[in-house]
DNA sequence: AAACACTTGTACATAATTGTACAAAACGAG
DNA sequence: CTCGTTTTGTACAATTATGTACAAGTGTTT
């Protein structure tokens, strides 16, 4: 694969690239450049050129990089030019938001399951889903080879929840609850709290 | 103020040592070190301390930090010490969920209305509050003075909207449509997209 | 076909971030 | 009160990330 280690930061700014690509595409464009892309996404020229020169040489002097080129180039390297099947633990508002989001299509993921642990939510549907019981959870992630969660449950309950999907072979978790997790070195986790994304906004105001 | 430049970087984590901190202060606990706040939040001892050590000697040789000084400082830092007015923009499934959401007690936010601009949506209640008309929004923020504002509008929407925001002198926005927005230097965003956070763990697996 | 404008990929320089190590302080045990 | 343990805050070193500059390739215009 590739020879050398890519730092987690310029992994990081790749599908910011890609979802910048992807909105060109969609508007019928055909090439770019590292300048008009840096514009887009408010990263400078250089970095992005180095960034993506990490992975091989996708762009033309002169006339920049074919969009729809670096566009699939981007989905290879991010392993997103195939479908990833996701679940949602966590019924709750979030839980339902998550569950109906149409923008996981064209991205690379499919929510195929939703589970709560609360017996009186269990059966209820959302969209297109069932809810189904928590206790289940572990072996139906395992009959599905689900790799990605997603964890919409109150703080107190996520970690317990993290064990049993590390225990069932996940190995990325979409963490909505407001906690830090202790993962395996194996498993990658990232955060979606809005206060913290907030708290770090205030401090400039 | 506080005489140097703190990176950015560093304001990054304070949000998370402070959501560990107020955990700890509700489990009773009364003092911690920067080994066991490493452990928790998953940074290095010497970097906590080191960032703490930004804003002045908070801890104590021997025995550490007390939680309930330390949790005061950073709050007092992020400017979270007060309680800030926030609205929403876009009364889709996110905006519900964003608007219900109770975590945002206690972390110095509280939502004080949501728009849209589907005439259809304006009128509906949300929770305890009625979405108004997004063509009303701007004289409403300017009358409540906000200064923070969470976008949860559909993509192609949210860049008009942020321009609106910014005029109606709003300072912070978390955007969770999906594409970058371009704002004048003295506005923040944060960017809250669960497919970026996907794809940037689908890259290890 | 020469001149020009544009743009990449990278070498090199600079800046920012993180890690290491330790003096100094605090505290409890004996 | 002395010794041993703990833990902070910081000086210094190492590593990582970003910015600058440019040779070289591409296409367009005259």
């Amino acid at each position: 694969m590739n020879a050398r280690k890519i730092p987690d930061i310029i992994i990081g700014r790749l599908p910011v690239y890609l979802r910048a690509l992807q909105r060109m595409a969609d508007m019928g464009l055909k090439t770019t450049s590292s300048q008009e892309l840096g514009e887009h996404v408010g990263i400078s020229a250089a970095q992005i050129r180095k960034d993506i020169s990490q992975f091989g040489e996708f762009g033309k002097q002169g006339t920049g990089y074919s969009i729809e080129y670096l566009n699939n180039k981007l989905r290879e390297i991010l392993k997103v030019d195939r479908i990833w099947d996701v679940i949602v633990v966590g019924a709750g508002d979030m839980g339902h938001a998550v569950a109906n989001y149409q923008g996981f299509m064209n991205r690379g993921f499919h929510v195929v399951a939703i589970f709560d642990n609360d017996k009186s939510k269990v059966g209820q549907t959302i969209g297109e889903f069932t809810v189904e019981d928590t206790e289940l959870m572990i072996e139906r992630i395992k009959d599905l080879g689900v790799k990605i969660a997603m964890l919409t449950v109150p703080a107190p309950a996520a970690q317990a929840v993290a064990d049993q999907l590390v225990q069932a072979g996940v190995r990325a978790i979409l963490n909505y609850a407001p906690i830090s997790l202790n993962v395996p070195n194996n498993v990658k986790v990232q955060y979606i709290d809005p206060s913290t994304h907030l708290q770090r906004m205030t401090y400039y105001l």
